[in-house]
DNA sequence: GCGATCAGGT
DNA sequence: CACACCTGATCGC
């Protein structure tokens, strides 16, 4: 949750995120993203009055967010003051006092954020520094270089200060499973269900907030069943989204919520009340997202857990992971940085000593001195961190940072030949970047979390939903009918040109009207779609004959009952295996009174393959990506004792595994993030072995090294 | 009567 | 276990 104050401190005129208290006399607000707890203040009383009284004051934000916003009645009173800019698109603001007439130019752009429908991170322009607010994000690694307006030319922009989401900026939260082993685990655990029968259903614990709907659509365009929600007026102008949910309660897929849904789960009915179909009980399997690491940082475990007979809980984050965040400060490489978030159970002091380290008056200082070693850091680190950060930040604000060099991100592409520290750091992204996209073979965008967007549940609902049956009414007739354009208003083009930074708008994009008539085929017609609560007069099985189909192969098996333990252990993103069948199997699925079947990826691969698209899990990319799955598993293997290690304080630890791995190489591949990862600066020479060894050795003696660092 | 805040529950 | 969200109760404007 939130904790920013909403100003930064070089452009204490605009707030963001925030809009209580000092915030009330901002010049310009600015919403990354439509979660409650960035919406603190945002429909108080004082604020609207200052509105009323104000022609200029505005509230800036994404196409997508000013959407989402405005079809809730309680913040329709901002619909003259809400300036939608768009994304990837630098927008000069001036920022004028009403009062004084005083006036201060600032230049805005809206990045991807990755987190929720309409999510962005916002990057200040103007005479007091370059400051990136990032909001709250989940952006995997090498997203950062992959933005081009975080660049000015082929460099990184001088950043002055990031104002950054450190939710999971906690060593335990090392790794988190990417989006899209997520989604596919929740993928196959749902088509396992919903194709025994059309009676087994699965309900989506979610809470209600924006960042599931991805989920929603991947599982509706896979499966060809649309999901239940209790609204979808908020997707009224949003297609892509719409056409994947729905408010026909009689589908296999529900997302719908109830104040004691626990408790109608546990009387085998859905938050909806359904509970029962034809006269035939529903069986029902819960599935809650919540953000879960699995295993110790390296290790790789399962991103579906079952928790008792019936119910599971799936991995989903809509925050970046530790690495995740260091991969994109570092990358950043900002003056200062300040954490927006108290990480669950961390302190300030305890994530500033994970941020500085990445910051450039740190590096400037400490890198080129221990580099080779990598291990000092820590030791100073202490000092630094004692004393005040700002003091710390701001002693060489015009130092000349080192700059990524120019041909970092040229060089950075084809292979990892890079020398020099920040080229090589560069080559380091990109190669993990390019590993995670193969890797999923998707790209990903958001997806997100916890924050509550619930405001209107009431008056509105009816209403809402009755316009939403028309809209799917309109939809269906013609899919193709409804622009793109809300979507953060971000061109084909542009998408194109970025077609890897994960982004909603891109999503939406994605071969919309071919997935469309596809799914029409499976869905009842057209003019069945329109009779609104017809939609899902399919539900029969019709819609994912072809799915099933593909269960039916020789490799099928059987979902087990056992918890995670004994769930595959090498593939993250497939829940069973058939090792896994065994005694338990029948009284654990009793519910439903048959077994789910399952088809391990391999078999997946060859599934269905409706087309390439993006945001296809499965298809002709999933056999590739199983196989660079597996090889990024045994790599992280390899390299799990160095990555460990990197987060012991033990000097003598790192000394020594350090000089047993001398291959620079190699150890390039480790874990990006790592603190020891650090290449040399390009001049150094690369430090053999030995002399390492006797580098090493005299520092654990506590001798000095200082003059010795010319080892050739 | 509304909103902010807090406690309790999940 | 901690968190964040929801609900309901209370207080103050």
């Amino acid at each position: 949750m939130s904790r920013f104050g909403g100003r930064v401190r070089e452009y204490p005129a605009v707030s963001i995120d925030r809009f209580d208290r000092d915030n009330l006399r901002a010049r310009a607000y600015f919403l990354s993203h439509c979660h409650k707890d960035h919406m603190k203040g945002l429909r108080a009383p004082a604020l609207k009055r200052r509105l009323e009284g104000s022609l200029k004051v505005k509230l800036y934000c994404s196409p997508v967010t000013k959407e989402l916003l405005l079809t809730s009645w309680k913040y329709k009173f901002w619909e003259n003051h809400i300036v939608a800019l768009e994304v990837e698109t630098p927008t000069h603001i001036s920022l004028v006092d009403e009062t004084s007439g005083e006036k201060e130019d600032i230049e805005v752009t809206l990045l991807p954020a990755g987190h929720c429908p309409g999510s962005v991170m916002f990057l200040f322009e103007g005479e007091n520094g370059t400051v990136l607010y990032t909001g709250d994000f989940r952006l995997a690694k090498g997203e950062a270089a992959r933005m081009e307006l975080l660049h000015s030319g082929t460099r990184v922009k001088d950043i002055q200060s990031v104002y950054l989401d450190t939710t999971f900026c906690d060593p335990k939260f090392y790794h988190i499973p990417s989006r899209e082993e997520c989604l596919n685990g929740i993928l196959e655990l749902v088509r396992s269900w919903t194709s025994l029968t059309r009676y087994h259903v699965v309900w989506l614990n979610c809470k209600a907030a924006y960042g599931y709907e991805y989920l929603f659509i991947n599982l509706s365009e896979e499966l060809g069943i649309k999901v239940h929600v209790n609204k979808l007026g908020m997707f009224r102008n949003m297609p892509e989204i719409l056409y994947h949910v729905t408010t026909d309660r009689r589908t296999q897929i529900h997302a719908c919520r109830h104040p004691r849904d626990d408790e109608c789960f546990r009387g085998n009915r859905l938050p909806c009340g359904m509970t029962c179909q034809n006269g035939t009980p529903l069986h029902i399997i819960s599935i809650k997202p919540s953000t879960m690491w699995f295993g110790e940082r390296i290790k790789k475990t399962n991103v579906i857990v079952r928790t008792g007979e019936s119910t599971y809980r799936a991995c989903f984050s809509f925050h970046s992971s530790y690495s995740e965040i260091k991969d994109f400060l570092s990358y950043i490489c900002p003056v200062n940085v300040y954490p927006n978030v108290l990480p669950v159970g961390g302190t300030e002091d305890k994530v500033m000593e994970i941020l500085k380290p990445l910051c450039r008056l740190y590096r400037r200082n400490m890198e080129p001195r221990y580099k080779p070693l990598g291990t000092l850091k820590r030791v100073h680190k202490r000092d630094l961190s004692d004393t005040d950060e700002d003091d710390l930040f701001d002693t060489e604000l015009t130092s000349a940072r080192p700059k990524i060099p120019k041909q970092q991100r040229e060089e950075s592409r084809p292979s990892s030949t890079g020398q020099s520290e920040n080229a090589e750091r560069n080559n380091e992204n990109t190669e993990s970047y390019k590993a995670t996209t193969t890797y999923t073979s998707l790209k990903v965008d958001f997806m997100d979390c916890e924050e509550s967007n619930d405001d209107d549940d009431d008056e509105d609902d009816e209403e809402e939903e009755e316009s939403a049956k028309n809209i799917v009414q309109v939809l269906s007739h013609e899919p193709d009918a409804m622009s793109t354009s809300n979507f953060n208003g971000v061109t084909s083009d542009q998408q194109d040109s970025n077609a890897d930074v994960p982004r909603w708008d891109a999503f939406f994009k994605c071969n919309k009207l071919e997935e469309s008539s596809e799914n029409e085929d499976n869905f009842p017609s057209s003019a069945d779609a329109g009779g609104s609560q017809s939609l899902f007069s399919d539900s029969d099985g019709v819609s994912d004959s072809t799915h099933i189909s593909s269960q039916n192969s020789s490799q099928s098996t059987h979902i087990s009952e056992q918890g995670s333990q004994g769930w595959d252990s090498q593939m993250d993103t497939v829940l069973i295996t058939s090792q896994e069948r065994n005694a338990l199997d029948v009284s654990c699925f009793s519910k439903g009174g048959n077994r789910a079947v399952v088809s391990v990826l391999q078999e997946a691969a060859k599934d269905t393959q409706p087309d390439s698209g993006r945001w296809k899990p499965l298809g002709q990319n999933r056999s590739c990506a199983y196989d660079v799955a597996c090889d990024l598993k045994s790599k992280d293997c390899e390299k799990g004792a160095e990555a460990v290690t990197a987060h012991v304080p033990d000097v003598l630890v790192e000394i020594s595994d350090s000089s047993r791995t001398p291959d620079l190489e190699l150890r390039r591949d480790s874990q990006s993030s790592s603190d020891f990862e650090i290449p040399p600066t390009p001049d150094a020479e690369v430090p053999q072995p030995d002399k390492l060894h006797c580098l090493y050795k005299k520092l654990a003696a506590g001798e000095s090294i200082l003059n010795e660092k010319h080892v050739s």
